[in-house]
RNA sequence: GGCCCUAUCGUCUAGCCUGGUCUAGGACACCAGCUUUUCAAGCUGAGAACCCGGGUUCAAAUCCCGGUAGGGCCA
């Protein structure tokens, strides 16, 4: 049987980053086995089902780069990939089990349930259907039909152990008996997901199941109803789950859980990527790194971790971080433009495209986000910096000794005659041991002049080299911040 | 409550199948040093783990049994 996997997620809200592991672990193990990956969109949820969510899912999907063969956006918008549009199928099915007898109408209501369920508990046993109308005569049932009673399918769960072999686990046994007669349809309109699951994984020839552990306790029920209905059975696989820093599963609590959340703040595809792959899954090598092309050659099933993994923020952070100092210049900037125009940082025809290159280029090696450019580089922008003047002094100097400095550095770089890097960083080097020597600072602590210089330029406790401001700043504004810097004191 | 799954540094994990080479390896984080005007980045180094109890064996992180803990699902 030839590989083909798909990932059916519900359109019911944002994709979910459990979800985009998923696919990208259903996609690795198609690339891996030269087989076929399927998006289908499981929208039998129809209150809860929107369409700007599939697009959202799409836009996901596309942005991290992970392609589907078959599914919407290839097949016509939705093709015959949205369950809402299959209905027909699933009540052929549906009227097949009905036949057959291996499913039938049941007529008990919601409190009868609930009472039941109660009941059974208190008494310790554990709640399942009783089969009150597992086996009703036809009179009744035409009777409650006619008198429009409300009912649903329920298919016949027949007592056994059920095993299957799990890709990841190994052997699973479930005992039926615990189960009971599990409900497929609300009605002929309304079939629900562990029915719909295995009709269109059946109807889509998928080969092999791959899915987040939460569906592990409905495996049996579809093998179950695949038995019932004639059909083979996939292979099953069950990831391990992504963890809030807590062990419980991943909610909005603990910060983002979905991918276009971590795009908007400026995490890379190839990063956040990495990350997932590594959630659960490593080569057993000690590399790190890994494209999602390497990933579709080295990843291998076998290798996928049985436990839930913490999803740690701080790995992605760093691995993101590393990233972005890898990416070429052009494309970095174009990446982190959005986020400063954003913040109103970039107006029109104010800087050129290669001052702009500049100065996130002296600013990346402390970003960890695309977003951090613009807390890091705002100073370059601005007209008048704000920041207090205490934060001028370096190792306890007075006011009257940071004028002093300033006042140095100003005279040094206005007689500069070639604004550029290498030269300034030279001229301010020599300029500050000359004052060390003047002024009785230690000799080797450049700080007494160089600090002040990069808080007058910058006005943060934190930023590149003053060398690397002036450059960039050109001689005009470096002198004004100097002079603006002097009158605070 | 029932069923199912899981268990190595704080976190992600290698090793487990095929016991000895494990004084348990790597990465992130943390700490220290180097570099350095600052913060990063980079380099070097340190600390840090086999859930517990039995058993099998000359030998167990590795095999078996029993606990315990965590998680998922059902409702």
């Amino acid at each position: 049987m030839p590989v083909r996997v798909r990932i059916a997620p519900s359109p019911t809200g944002a994709l979910h980053i459990g979800t985009a592991r998923s696919a990208l672990f259903n996609y690795l193990f198609a690339k891996k086995n030269h087989g076929k990956f399927i998006l289908r969109v499981e929208d039998t949820d129809k209150e809860r089902s929107e369409l700007r969510w599939v697009q959202d899912i799409i836009d996901g999907l596309k942005w991290l780069g992970i392609k589907w063969d078959e599914g919407p956006d290839i097949d016509g918008k939705f093709g015959p990939y949205k369950q809402s549009q299959r209905n027909n199928l699933y009540e052929k099915y549906l009227k097949k089990l009905l036949d057959e007898d291996k499913a039938y109408f049941c007529f008990c209501t919601t409190e009868e349930l609930e009472n039941k369920r109660q009941e059974q508990m208190s008494r310790g046993l554990a709640p399942k259907y009783d089969g009150t109308c597992a086996h009703l005569p036809e009179k009744i049932i035409e009777k409650n039909f006619a008198e429009k009673k409300l009912s649903v399918i329920r298919f016949r769960v027949e007592n056994k152990k059920i095993k299957f072999n799990d890709l990841i686990r190994g052997e699973v046994e479930f005992d039926t008996i615990l189960m009971g007669d599990i409900i497929i349809a609300k009605d002929f309109e309304t079939p629900l997901y562990n029915f719909t699951a295995v009709v269109d994984d059946f109807e889509m020839k998928i080969s092999h199941v791959i899915r987040g552990e939460d569906h592990i306790s409905n495996t049996p029920k579809q093998l179950l109803i695949q038995e019932a209905l004639g059909f083979y059975h996939p292979e099953y696989g069950h990831l391990p789950l992504i963890l809030a820093p807590d062990r419980s599963k991943m909610s909005k609590r603990f910060g983002a859980v979905s991918v276009t959340e971590y795009k908007d703040q400026g995490y890379l595809p190839e990063a956040l990527i990495n990350f997932m792959a590594l959630l659960g899954w490593n080569p057993g090598t000690e590399e790190e790194v890994f494209s999602l092309s390497q990933l579709s050659k080295e990843f291998s099933i076998e290798k996928v971790q049985k436990s839930g993994a913490i999803f740690n923020i701080q790995k992605l952070d760093s691995l993101n971080g590393f990233y972005i100092r890898e990416k070429p210049i052009e494309k970095l900037t174009e990446l982190c433009t959005p986020y400063l125009k954003e913040a109103g940082l970039l107006v029109a025809g104010q800087i050129t495209q290669n001052k702009l290159q500049e100065i996130i280029e002296v600013s990346k090696t402390r970003m960890k986000k695309l977003s951090d450019i613009v807390e890091l580089s705002d100073f370059f922008f601005a007209d008048k910096l704000k920041y207090d003047k205490n934060l001028l002094s370096w190792n306890k100097m007075g006011e009257s000794e940071i004028k002093d400095s300033l006042k140095y550095s100003e005279k040094i770089l206005s007689e500069n005659k070639k604004w550029e890097l290498k030269n300034i960083e030279v001229e301010l080097f020599l300029a500050s041991e000359k004052f060390n020597l003047e002024k009785n600072y230690p000799e080797k602590n450049k700080g007494y002049m160089l600090w002040p210089l990069r808080v007058a330029l910058s006005g943060k406790q934190s930023s590149p080299s003053p060398f690397e401001i002036a450059n960039i700043l050109g001689k005009e504004k470096t002198l004004k911040r100097i002079q603006e810097a002097i009158k605070l004191l």
